[in-house]
DNA sequence: AAAAAAAGAATGAACGTTCATTTTTATATA
DNA sequence: TATATAAAAATGAACGTTCATTCTTTTTTT
């Protein structure tokens, strides 16, 4: 690839174009002109800045990544206690993906398609890391169930998912007081019954 | 479409070809050339059962829907317990994702991505209706916490979803014991508790 | 004036769908 | 039962379009 000195403008064009497209149309439907027209750019200049349109997503896929997990933790400490520390966690985690929508149904649909390569995919998931030890050390406290952390996950994260697809089709609004009963799941699912 | 006398076998090839197909590559790298192929026609003889690709896809969902909610509810009865009900329901759901592992997965595929148009889509949802008359009940009786049942499904149904995906990713095993965690999980997010 | 960046037009491959034809099946006749 | 005929089912090749990518030329920057 050419090196380039000033336009990290028109990447960024282009990054913001293929979300919006992927997102209503999804990859295959989204044509490379497409995404030129929209970043007011030459399909031929996608090929300056990208090697290809894979390259294209997979590179915007880690970038929004990116962007996601570092919102995630910014107001976590690894002071906090584990209750503590779960609910900045997924509260910002919930934050995200009501304000920017845009870039969470980007994900969204990244995650359950084979649209994305494997090591772009493995690359967006090492930033989850804090979570993972925060849920190991819940465990060793006696305050979060013993269980894999794919079921961590998929209980007390994973819906989100579901419901911001769901908000986005219109068929249901998730307001302030949705989110806090959607919290309250997410807790009871994963958080050690005392008796 | 013209009529046809005896061969529902090659209709059925036909869309066991576009479920394995669409399963491995996704609705739009999956060529009308191909599904021909893999059922042994001639990509002529796919429009002689189906208008195009769209109604290919679109039956293809609805036929698997269907043998879905079957499955679901086969064992379940409005006598039942709203506790007992649902874990009846849930197990059910589990199994058939865990044995039909490839339809649960083109199901999976359809139901987050817009490759489903949406009559077809409410078409699958209807038969949804005796597990959502269960939870009405659940909360009469002030057994299930009286939240949004888009936050039940959320919440207590679609975690197999994404437990299913990352097993078939090989990264994740979901065996008997872990189906007992992950209902205790389910019904623990969704039960109202006592206190 | 040289190098870098960008552009639009061109290319070749892939795809969904249709067309003209052949093969198979069912029906009627002797 | 054997043969002729019509209808149905199936086919492979062809068509028109779309798309990712490349090529050649122009514009901008240094």
């Amino acid at each position: 690839m050419v090196q380039l000195k000033k336009s990290i403008e028109k990447r960024n064009a282009l990054i913001e174009a293929t979300i919006s497209l992927v997102n209503n149309s999804g990859f295959h439907a989204t044509p490379m002109s497409k995404i030129a027209k929209m970043a007011n750019v030459s399909p031929a200049t996608i090929y300056l800045y990208f090697d290809n349109k894979q390259d294209l997503v997979n590179k915007t896929y880690i970038q929004v990544k990116e962007a996601y997990t570092n919102y995630a933790f910014a107001t976590y400490s690894t002071e906090m206690s584990v209750e503590k520390g779960f609910e900045t966690i997924w509260k910002r985690i919930a934050n995200f993906k009501l304000k920017e929508v845009k870039y969470a149904l980007f994900l969204a649909q990244c995650d359950n398609s084979p649209i994305i390569d494997e090591p772009s995919k493995e690359e967006g998931i090492i930033h989850l890391q804090p979570l993972l030890k925060l849920w190991e050390r819940g465990k060793k406290e006696g305050i979060i169930k013993p269980i894999s952390d794919y079921l961590l996950y998929a209980y007390s994260i994973n819906p989100l998912s579901f419901l911001m697809i769901n908000q986005k089709k219109g068929t249901f609004q998730l307001d302030n007081s949705q989110i806090e009963d959607a919290y309250i799941c997410a807790w009871h699912s994963i958080r050690k019954n005392e008796h």
